[in-house]
DNA sequence: CGGTATCCAATAAGATACTG
DNA sequence: CAGTATCTTATTGGATACCG
């Protein structure tokens, strides 16, 4: 009955286990700033400065938290390089790095697709009070 | 250049500017417990305490709040069941929770693979005091 | 330019107790 | 069983200032 082969690995995923390894890693593939800095890099390298004036939001710390978190894992690349006068630090997607844009991707096609259809899903849950209706 | 069509997209995305409503629904989807609800949840339809039993570390606060993110989204049905004499409340994916299952996966299933390489090039990483070395 | 260091506010989240 | 309510602690993250 099921549509799809993947489904079958739900049950056997050994993410549900509090000191699973993969579930670390996911929960920091899935913060913020770490997927945006994947997404860029998939277009292209970038220098630090240029990351954080494309990534919105982002400060300096949480910038460079980010990067070091997937330098580490092997997804980036941090290269330092003489550009005209100053040096510069070039960061760009490693082979390792370059396999998960499309399964990454994929979840962002997804939110893409979906976000309008979620806001007004929502928007018309948060007018059902049915539930949980107390006063403000 | 560019070895693959998605790639492409990345330049495209509106998901780096700030207000991007696609930027909240990916950071909620990323989150630690609804990730991990969702993948329970292709696997089959759960009752409340299923899940809470099923996924090791959550609490019932954040089950409960995580349940209500993916209801309003409508990802998931709640369904309040008789069953024997109590009445369960169970949980499982819309058709639209189903579609987000497979992209969903597909970062699981990387994130799986590459877990043990990203591991010991963190130990690498971390042993290497090359940078930011001052003293404990 | 590409960071570090520090401080402080906001938020998230665990523990616990209570309810229909 | 499936929540709610409350309190408290831990963690996050932004602002700011400074450094090589």
């Amino acid at each position: 009955m099921s549509t799809h082969p993947i489904l079958a690995s739900a049950a056997e995923t050994d993410a549900f286990s509090a000191d699973c390894p993969t579930r670390e890693i996911l929960d920091r593939l899935g913060s913020k700033w770490v997927s945006l800095i994947i997404v860029a890099l998939a277009d292209r390298p970038h220098y630090f400065g240029e990351l954080l004036r494309r990534i919105e939001g982002v400060s300096k710390k949480m910038l460079v938290q980010s990067l070091r978190i997937l330098e580490s894992y092997g997804i980036i690349d941090r290269e330092p390089k003489k550009v005209g006068a100053v040096v510069k630090v070039c960061y760009r997607l490693t082979e390792q790095g370059k396999s998960l844009v499309e399964p990454l991707f994929a979840v962002y096609a997804w939110a893409q697709q979906n976000t309008d259809t979620m806001l007004s899903s929502q928007e018309v849950y948060n007018r059902t009070v049915s539930r949980r209706a107390t006063h403000p």
